[in-house]
DNA sequence: ACCAGATTTGGTCAAGTGATTAAATTCAAG
DNA sequence: CTTGAATTTAATCACTTGACCAAATCTGGT
């Protein structure tokens, strides 16, 4: 009738474990074999727990996925007004600040990111999933704010900002390894963080000539 | 003795066709079995040829690499005076401009620059090859170049501003298939490489302080 | 036309694949 | 403590995997 306790724990292990692998490997090159083993779980507990391997991918992408959900960007912005320049420049830094948080939050397990771009890299049924769960809202608000930035701006320029506003970060979780190798780094130093928020929304700012600071109105760097 | 006609026009293949697999599903999760009716060849012959799958893969990256290895970054920069203003700002436009029409050239088969992506996604032996014969010299010119523009910046700032300044050109690369998707296009437009350009070039320029346009000098104090 | 070496072919091999199931085990509720 | 459902286990299924090889075929030079 009621559940076990260790039902959840085992569903848990072996999310984490088949997380673990894709990161690693890609969802198309592990086995259940593996999964299991890493997990120091049995093979067939899969099929009773998942209904199979691709069930299983489901459920990790809708792990990962649970972080965006609650978060949403529609939230972060709710109190700002954007027909003012200063909102403007704000809901940008917001939206930098935003994403960096929930890419880069020490508490989440670093296999998290990596299977977010494993699924992204290539059209599958994966990749559906994780979009319309978290992608398209977040493109939609996003692009609210260039619309009001800009109203003439036409779709393809919006996302274009879109695009470069969201992959300078996306590439740092992306590539997190070897950059964190380069910068002789085992994690990315809230310094490097900082920098990396400041910079980015310090360059869009300048383009769309907002407010860098935020009390003031007129641009100045450094 | 010599060697049949036959026999380039089979590794050819071979090669195409393990990196167009490779682009779509990963290295680790391909088979030699697709790959060799894919390239329409004898499973024998990667054995035979390459004297194994991993030696296939390599050739692929070799392959693949061929594009950066013939039109090296410091060529380009060659004729430069990195101790101008207006040289520097130079740089940078040759640089975006440079690798811009090596990821997008419309010559050169799409999976080679997801070959790319799926290579260095994660540390092994494929990214090793890969970094050492591309990416480390494409770092190190464009190292010089920040190097120059502010001789006081540190190792992690250079790294910082080299990756904001490659990742979006590589990400609308990596994720070709699903920005081309909500672009409603099937390739990027001419027009659209142009505007990407000419973004990622002014809001570098902007935030160096560096001229935009190429006959001023530089139009603030400093 | 002939030959020697280059290439291709089709098959075998052990190891690993995902799915499935019956039997064994564990646990919460009565 | 008993009971019956929830969970775990280990084994089997048909199938694919990469490597390898001996035989067959092909090709360029003579």
């Amino acid at each position: 009738m009621s559940t076990y306790q260790t039902s959840t724990k085992t569903r848990q292990a072996l999310i984490a474990a088949a997380g673990q692998l894709a990161a690693e490997k890609g969802f198309n090159a592990i086995s259940t074999r593996a999964i299991a083993q890493l997990a120091d779980e049995n093979i067939g507990s899969i099929h009773y727990h998942f209904g199979g391997k691709e069930k299983l991918f489901e459920a990790v992408i809708q792990s990962v996925a649970r972080r965006w959900l609650e978060n949403p960007l529609k939230d972060a912005l709710v109190d700002i007004d954007l027909t003012s320049r200063a909102g403007q420049a704000e809901a940008i830094r917001r939206v930098i600040g935003r994403e960096t948080s929930l890419l880069f939050d020490k508490e989440v397990p670093t296999w998290h990111n990596r299977v977010i771009f494993q699924v992204m890299q290539y059209p599958n049924p994966l990749q559906n999933t994780f979009s319309s769960i978290v992608t398209d809202q977040e493109r939609e608000e996003i692009c609210r704010i260039f619309k009001a930035i800009d109203p003439g701006m036409d779709d393809d320029t919006v996302e274009l900002h879109f695009l470069l506003l969201v992959t300078p970060l996306i590439s740092h979780a992306d590539y997190q390894d070897i950059i964190l190798q380069k910068l002789g780094q085992n994690e990315y130093s809230l310094q490097y963080l900082q920098r990396l928020v400041d910079t980015c929304t310090t360059q869009t700012l300048l383009f769309f000539n907002l407010p860098t600071s935020r009390n003031e109105t007129s641009h100045d760097s450094e």
